[in-house]
DNA sequence: CTGTTAGCGCATTCAC
DNA sequence: GTGAATGCGCTAACAG
């Protein structure tokens, strides 16, 4: 049987609730006693029972993270700061999926509470607003959805982007987004297009309506191809350097996330980067303030920044006037 | 406050045996009381504590799920994976990242036990081997590591990808490594030698002595490449186009584990996939079946299978007899 | 400084 | 079919 908190006591001769108190650290306890304590907890290798503490104080050391897409290849780096700020703080982290499903993410958020998380970080799906729950909530979406607690300043992370190839020269771009449903891809493309000069001309195509041919855009003047995600920036990408053309002698190509092969294709993928330590940090102390009692601070919005490397380059010098579609 | 299972009993005018045996359909309840005491739980909203429940039961419902990397681009699939599968059985799951740290990794694991997890999945930093816990543990790993649960079979996967080159015409192959201290890497690496006919050409590259130049190993014969991961099969391919040559017209390139970006390059890559969902349902049918009193069941190996995309080719035409470098 | 006591919310005997 | 009592392991008051 594995030993409890009483097993300690009686061997100790002394009460359960010097041990308890010899472990929180609360209450008064002799050095010499919470000596002996120590090296007999040691000795039996006892670990407390997190179900009876929770049980006894209604906290359970664990926060819930619950996402839209646990496949989407942002979780790692994401999944991992989250797990590395709960763990500061000693919090574990429950994980659930919501399928990018409304209901399913309120039944996870459910499944949470059930199980005694002391707070929850939800990744909301697409166009859903969580319901009110009796648990702190922090809520990572984008500046224009209701109910946000933090998130990274995608808007100005597009600017930025767009400012970059502005500067190298670049005057006829193309963005690139997935769905016109997310608010987090809008945000992007929103930005992106608040930076641009009235020279520049611009055309926005969203992946959901199907994959472009990337060589002939540019072939009808494109310079430069600017995706809300390096995975579609790598789509373009790859589809340019297979059909010939040179990145970033021909084409420039940014992306957003600095996902885990940006750094490792060649070109090395210039790319714009969230910030995830910073927001999963201040998620985690969004619900660690409101659990000791302190009211919800307001959402906090952490700069992205921009990550040069080899895939943006100045702009082609233009050999003629080559006609543009424009959108 | 939240509402308790006596709550409910007291405005029914029930005992908490009755609501109690009718949320677990343990005991005998009638119908109707049933109905009524299903209605009342909708409506005011109750949600039963996992703490009380653990603490009686012994059992939180909840699988600890330890990975060494989680910022590793394979994570997301697993993760979806063993979520669902736990999902499946009605378990939560709790998880947290070794950064490939033993001494990290066998913490891991007592917080899992304090945080009352029933059951846990260990996916062991390399060449760690998990201490013996009182809770059921499912170990991830390779066929070769002492105390494997479960695994895909990585040898046949890199003999799958040799033989698909080689019935494609390749005789001159690199095979392309991170790591040699990694099991899972060098089980493949093992699969692919495994499969060459004495009339093929072999150079083994572990990217962790620095990157090659691919381009000039393909000018010195090399017609294609295989690698233990998507992400080098990705670096190869980028930095192949790159240098102006055509995949798969001058060189194949095989990747494993089917990445999220695999199918979304041009040309989308050959790769070698593990059965993820069958490898999760297998390590959670594992831990369950412990649960449940039976015996450690023997270890299971989960096949893989080739993908094939437009990343691999027949073999150029030999031009002339190249010289070659032999390792 | 340390021991005693009383539950936290629930599932489970055992009577009825 | 249903109800009353008991304790899972722990902590927070209070008493000594």
């Amino acid at each position: 049987m594995k030993p409890k908190l009483k097993d300690i006591a009686r061997e100790l001769g002394v009460s359960t609730a010097t041990v308890s108190n010899a472990l929180s650290g609360n209450g008064r306890v002799s050095e010499k006693t919470r000596q002996m304590i120590r090296e007999k907890i040691q000795e039996i290798g006892y670990l407390p029972s997190g179900a009876g503490r929770a049980l006894r104080t209604g906290r359970s050391g664990v926060l819930g993270l619950v996402l839209p897409d646990i496949s989407n290849p942002l979780f790692p780096a994401f999944a991992q700061a989250i797990e590395a700020a709960a763990a500061e703080s000693g919090h574990g982290i429950l994980i659930a999926d919501s399928h990018g499903d409304a209901a399913a993410q309120s039944e996870a958020v459910d499944r949470m509470i059930e199980r005694g998380a002391d707070g929850i970080v939800v990744v909301p799906c697409r166009g859903t607003r969580v319901s009110d729950t009796s648990l702190p909530v922090a809520i990572i979406d984008a500046v224009s959805s209701p109910g946000n607690s933090v998130c990274a300043d995608h808007c100005a992370g597009g600017r930025v982007a767009v400012e970059h190839l502005l500067a190298l020269g670049h005057r006829n771009l193309i963005l690139l987004g997935q769905s016109r449903r997310s608010s987090v891809q809008s945000d992007r493309i929103s930005g992106m297009q608040a930076a641009l000069t009235t020279t520049a001309q611009v055309r926005v195509i969203w992946l959901e309506d199907g994959t472009p041919d990337f060589a002939s855009l540019v072939r009808q003047g494109a310079t430069a191809v600017v995706a809300t995600s390096d995975l579609h920036a790598l789509t373009a990408l790859t589809q340019l350097q297979g059909a010939g053309l040179s990145v970033p002698g021909d084409v420039s190509v940014v992306g957003f996330d600095d996902l885990s092969f940006s750094a490792r294709i060649t070109p090395g993928l210039t790319t714009i980067a969230q910030n995830m330590p910073a927001i999963a940090a201040t998620a985690v102390a969004y619900l660690i303030s409101q659990l000791r009692g302190a009211p919800r601070p307001p959402a906090q919005v952490i700069p992205m920044s921009l990550l040069v490397r080899a895939s943006t380059g100045p702009a082609p010098k233009p050999q003629e006037a080559t006609p543009n579609m424009e959108k």
